[in-house]
RNA sequence: GGACGAUUAGCUCAGCGGUAGAGCACUCGCCUUACAAGCGAGGGGUCACUGGUUCGAACCCAGUAUCGUCCA
């Protein structure tokens, strides 16, 4: 291949739509389920058709192409499946309010019709989304690409919600369930975000003893009883007696319960059964009444006067008629307390008695603790897994009905005389009867997906081949919506088997100041604007360098800049080793210490690397990664084999390719599109995509040349410490004499000269600074006096710094309890500091006292 | 109310018993023929606080404070 003509920057936008129509096209995100290699599996987590993409999927999906394409690159059969999932309320949400705007209610369309309307808004939304994964890199397989309410998904879901029934694991009950007001569907206890609220406590006389404390004074309207600790001795005397419910008049019974606090308040508290969870609890236990006194509005349907009144209008109204009675005896405004909000549109959950459906996750949630506690799924990082634990081990029942019209509807058909059916997929339902009008939680298909997707419940190659899947990769802020559930369905329909072998967890994007990201506080970042700004590979590299397992990320501009800067770097570093005739082959056998180092420092970063991958340690494979091609490869030894070639030392340019091939293939799980780019032009290879993943190679380990390129980079990086202290402009060349002979760097006195500007010592030689590093002694010939000033300082400051390591160091020697506990490594490499500190301070003390008066 | 996590350089974070690190920001000098999206040099930290364990603590233990998250 003719060495291209690169230009000096690098511009993303020219070469990433172009390479990934190139990798589509050329079916490398194919995963071939009849391959003999060894599979990997990932699946995506599904995101809502209705959204975009934002930051935080970015960082998701990130991860998800580096382990996939890593995994591809070591020879596995690697399969990343993509998809989306329907987002039942949010979906049908946003679809009734563009409905809305045209004056029009999904009432209005009729069920049918509205669905159609919902489809049509999916393909132009999901649409979105996909291309924005594109833009990304994501090296999915689209062919295997999912919708969770596609055919093949529904009839997954249709057959596991039959064998749950048929095992009894589903059932329908009458429950206090969350209800939106606004949604007018119930929703599962996780979908409820709780806030800390001002609101109003209110404590109301219902007799001349009993005095009850409510921040929702109108639910009093259906109070049925009074209940009180039964170890309360205030009460026990009431106990079995009736007081009578202001404003209704209805006789209502004071009741022992155990449940009830007695500190707070006046240990007294109303029960209402129908509008709270724990007054329904209480209320089963005695047998009590449950009194509806809301509809699904929340509007009071009870008690003339405050009927047809919302329930934050009836609650001034109950509480001004009970003070017009002399009833309210406390009031405390604001009160703060926790209330429940429906995540989807903040509306305040209504707690209300209803008809649903459950799943009893009783022996479900068992399992899926087990499957983590037996090492059958591995949770990391490992301090997550308390949380699951503490989640699957107090999982209550799971309410899957939402009364919604997108979605799985429920498969239960329902007779004329009150028969109840579930229809598997190949049945028909009875003739008459009809079917329940609710749909699914989208939670409930979602919790399929690892094998949904894979074409289950027909055995299919893909299901035999690639489940359970390799790797989950997720925020650690569904662990509890999705991933539990996952677990739950998939080892009940897989025999045990769970979803993942491991449950990669990673945090949230956050801004610069770790402050999370939101629209009102307009700090979001949209990673098609960093795309377009600094390319796909910098916001990706941005965001997998702050990635620490299970931690946040934070990230800037200024550190997306960064990224860019850093594929520049490798982009012109490439270049430089291009136009100087990189090339891939066998290495020469005249290899210099610089080649050695650089190639025995490779094999550190290959292993280092793998390493970090195996941990999911993004961040750490990432920096090492930064540090290697920057710090070593660019500025040591390009900088080297400048010098080597211009010697013409021809074999550096096999040294060159075989490094510069090396890190291309190391980068790319992280920076897919410039390492393409460069990786084609260095090794003339079709695609770097299915390279192969660099091994380690011991053979190539050097520890001689490592410690003489170390020795190299001190004795350099002191005289250049000198220069800048001298005011010595960089390109400026002066004379010295370097005491080589006999030190570790005899070799590399060319080297040395060139890195340095430093001339042979001629004729008229006489140095004015004198000093020694590394063992090599340095004469400085600075052409005319030198700064006295600088020079003392320089050296007084490294003489302090000698003084404090050397009074540091004596102390441990001379503690006796140290030199006789101390391991034997410890103590000799202390007394190998002790020496070095006291030929320090003896060279500097000497260079000062040289030094002329000044 | 319960649980967990955090507290290290101006900012964001690594390090988790044996000489305090990175990126960005900052200061100084440089258009040195790959790169100014760059090169070289430099400044900057009683590792939240108080005790304890240890020859030795940023690191282990106990407590305190502040912040954050999740659950109720």
């Amino acid at each position: 291949m003719t060495t291209p003509e690169l230009p000096t920057q690098y511009t993303p936008a020219d070469v990433e739509t172009r390479s990934y129509s190139r990798w589509e096209s050329e079916g490398y995100f194919r995963a071939d389920p009849g391959s003999s290699r060894e599979p990997y599996s990932i699946v995506l987590p599904p995101p809502n058709v209705t959204g975009v993409l934002h930051i935080g999927h970015a960082l998701d999906h990130s991860i998800q192409d580096a382990l996939t394409r890593r995994a591809r690159m070591r020879g596995k059969e690697a399969l990343w499946v993509p998809g989306m999932d329907h987002a039942g309320i949010a979906t049908q949400n946003v679809v009734e309010r563009k409905l809305g705007a045209e004056g029009l209610s999904r009432h209005d369309l009729g069920r049918q019709a509205f669905v159609e309307k919902v489809w049509q808004w999916k393909e132009e939304s999901g649409g979105a989304i996909l291309g924005q994964m594109r833009r990304l890199g994501d090296s999915v397989d689209w062919s295997r690409e999912r919708f969770t309410m596609d055919e093949g998904l529904s009839r997954a879901v249709q057959t596991i919600f039959k064998r749950l029934f048929d095992d009894g694991l589903i059932y329908r009950a009458e429950r206090i369930i969350n209800w939106c007001v606004r949604c007018h569907t119930a929703l599962s206890d996780i979908e409820v975000e709780h806030s800390e609220d001002d609101g109003e406590l209110v404590s109301i006389r219902y007799s001349d003893e009993v005095v009850v404390a409510t921040t929702r004074a109108e639910t009093m309207l259906g109070d049925t009883a009074v209940a009180v600790n039964p170890a309360d001795e205030r009460y026990t005397h009431l106990v079995g007696t009736y007081v009578e419910l202001p404003l209704t008049g209805r006789r209502i019974p004071i009741v022992a319960d155990e449940h009830v606090d007695p500190a707070f308040g006046t240990g007294a508290v109303k029960v209402t059964p129908a509008h709270d969870p724990n007054d329904f609890e209480i209320g089963r236990r005695h047998s009590l009444p449950s009194l509806t006194v809301m509809d699904e509005h929340g509007v009071i349907t009870a008690h003339g006067p405050f009927q047809g009144l919302d329930r934050f209008e009836a609650r001034p109204a109950v509480v001004a008629a009970l003070r017009a009675e002399g009833r309210i005896v406390a009031e405390k405004r604001p009160y703060v307390h926790s209330v429940g909000h429906c995540s989807r549109c903040k509306t305040v959950v209504e707690p209300r008695l209803s008809l649903q459906w459950f799943v009893n996750v009783g022996p479900l949630a068992k399992e899926a603790g087990d499957a983590v506690r037996d090492g059958r799924t591995r949770i990391h990082p490992p301090e997550l897994a308390k949380r699951y634990f503490d989640w699957v081990d107090d999982m209550h029942d799971w309410c899957i009905s939402r009364q919604l019209w997108w979605g799985h509807r429920i498969p239960v058909w329902y007779g004329p005389a009150g028969e109840v059916v579930c229809v598997g997929p190949d049945e028909q339902p009875p003739a008459g009867y009809t079917q329940d009008p609710d749909v699914l939680d989208t939670w409930f298909s979602s919790a399929l997906w690892p094998f949904s997707t894979l074409g289950w419940p027909e055995k299919t190659a893909d299901l035999s081949r690639f489940y359970p899947t390799s790797v989950l990769v997720t925020g650690y802020d569904i662990l509890f919506f999705w991933v539990a559930r996952m677990m739950m369905f998939g080892l009940y329909a897989m025999e045990g088997q769970p979803p993942f072998q491991v449950v990669a967890l990673h945090g949230m994007v956050r801004d610069q100041y770790g402050k999370k990201m939101s629209k009102s506080f307009g700090n979001v970042v949209d990673p098609l604007d960093w795309i377009d700004r600094f390319g796909a590979d910098a916001t990706r590299f941005t965001l997998l360098r702050g990635a620490n397992p299970g931690a946040d990320v934070a990230v800037s501009e200024e550190w997306a800049a960064g990224s860019r800067n850093f594929c520049n770097k490798i982009w012109n570093a490439t270049r430089f080793a291009l136009m100087n005739g990189a090339a891939v082959g066998e290495l020469p056998s005249d290899l210099t210490a610089a080649d050695r180092w650089i190639l025995s420092r490779l094999q550190h970063t290959i292993e280092a690397a793998d390493a970090a991958f195996e941990e999911f340690e993004f961040a750490k494979v990432s920096d090492l990664l930064y540090h290697f091609a920057w710090d070593e490869v660019c500025d040591w030894y390009l900088e080297l084999a400048k010098i080597q070639i211009a010697e013409g030392r021809t074999g550096t340019r096999l040294v060159l390719g075989h490094v510069f091939d090396a890190l291309l293939r190391l980068l790319h799980p992280l920076v897919p599109f410039v390492t393409e780019e460069l990786w084609q032009a260095v090794t003339g290879g079709t695609s770097v995509m299915v390279a192969q993943w660099p091994v380690a190679d011991p053979r190539y380990r050097d520890p001689a040349a490592e410690s003489e390129i170390t020795a190299l980079q001190e004795l350099v990086t002191e005289v250049r410490r000198f220069r800048s202290d001298q005011g010595l402009k960089p390109g400026q060349r002066v004379a010295a004499r370097l005491g080589l002979s006999g030190t570790a760097l005899a070799a590399q006195e060319a080297a040395i000269r060139s890195l340095l500007r430093l001339e042979e010592p001629g004729d008229g030689f006489s140095a004015t600074a004198r000093f020694a590093v590394a063992g090599v002694s340095v004469e400085i010939d600075t052409a005319g006096a030198i700064d006295v000033v600088a020079e003392r300082k320089r050296l007084e400051k490294d003489l302090a710094v000698a003084r404090k390591e050397a009074a540091q160091v004596s102390a441990k020697l001379g503690n006796e309890q140290f030199m006789a506990k101390a391991p034997e490594d410890v103590v000799a490499k202390v007394r190998a500091r002790a020496t070095q500190s006291g030929e320090d301070i003896a060279r500097l003390e000497a260079q000062l006292a040289a030094l002329p008066a000044g």
